[in-house]
DNA sequence: AGTGCACCATACGCTACCGTACGCGCCCAT
DNA sequence: ATGGGCGCGTACGGTAGCGTATGGTGCACT
């Protein structure tokens, strides 16, 4: 009978989602363009002839990277963006702080490399703009849980996330000071109702 | 004697700054990764031994192609950022129109590649570095001249930015009816002073 | 023990691209 | 008109990477 590869078999071996894993690390650093077979068997320490027993083609091991990290990301979202009742603006703080880009570096570069490959496939931007949705709409729940209004709500989650992406690609070092007060208060900006 | 390139000579055939402005469209496109010496010559329609003429290597064209975006980005800095007297709050609203994604949509692909770009090569990141501050000092001398204190008109400048640049990188069709009018609004949150 | 399959190595052809060597026409000054 | 340098074309060797073909090895199952 032919063995499905399941959470229980310790893989002692290579399978996809290794392959896929460690893609992303490339993907983190380099970018897509970075991400070549032989130089992803290298680091898996084999040979690319394993690589093409388990990927059809570079672009079969692209739609895996793909989709392995917009299935993290969806199910990133929804444990970042729920919160105990009352608790939704402190969440919404969570939040930024977590995309912030000095926490979890490796995150935000796979984000923007992602994000940089989107411009250049209408199938990965279709993907990206399905994970931002996602995105929006729970931290929209938080501000309306606030008690936000519609509208202002849309576009404060807007400015949220527009903002974390691109503070992470700016070098805001040599302006002020301390640049993690003035982080402090854009969070302020951002989440703060001011009715 | 050695005739000189100036402004005044009509350009019959390739010079440095042709080049580079070709790369530029290339950049857009493709990313630093797809800036090829063969593939740019292609679309001058010369052979790349014309290339090797008037660039040392590759290299010496991503140096030309970087200082040149450094000088155009510094020249227009200073004249979106430079208002009549009274007019700073309009000049704000107008930056952040000028950077909207739809409008001048080559220009921002050019900055997103080279934000892509400087995060894997450092001499980049010191440019990018350099053209924010810039940036950054220029938008914060407008809030200050609409009477915001200057620890407010530093984060919401920053905030300005990261906002204009994340925008430009998500895929927000999908979310709301009238992503325009969420625009709007946003740009209210950067901008309008709420003493 | 032996068979079959999953997994991987080796070897090959092909393309794209980099950089160099060198040749050739055209324009300018003498 | 003519030599020389500028601007470009042509040809070459070298490397990196993709994909294929095919051979080898260990493990499971009988």
């Amino acid at each position: 009978m032919r063995m499905e590869r399941t959470a229980q078999k310790p893989r002692t071996q290579l399978d996809r989602a290794a392959w896929v894993e460690q893609a992303l690390e490339i993907l983190a650093q380099d970018g897509v363009a970075g991400l070549r077979v032989e130089v992803l068997a290298k680091k898996l320490k084999v040979t690319k002839g394993s690589f093409y027993w388990h990927f059809k083609d570079r672009q079969d091991l692209l739609e895996g990277v793909l989709a392995a990290w917009r299935d993290s990301r969806i199910r990133d979202i929804a444990k970042q963006t729920r919160a105990r009742p009352g608790e939704e603006l402190q969440q919404l703080y969570h939040v930024i702080d977590v995309y912030s880009a000095s926490r979890s570096r490796k995150g935000m570069l796979i984000e923007l490399a992602v994000r940089e490959w989107a411009k250049r496939d209408a199938a990965v931007s279709t993907v990206v703009e399905e994970v931002d949705t996602q995105r929006l709409n729970f931290a929209r729940d938080l501000f309306l849980a606030c008690g936000v209004p519609m509208r202002e709500a849309s576009s404060r989650c807007m400015l949220l996330y527009a903002y974390v992406f691109g503070i992470s690609l700016m070098n805001c070092d040599g302006f002020g000071e301390d640049i993690e007060a003035l982080k402090a208060d854009i969070a302020d900006l951002i989440a703060r109702s001011v009715n």
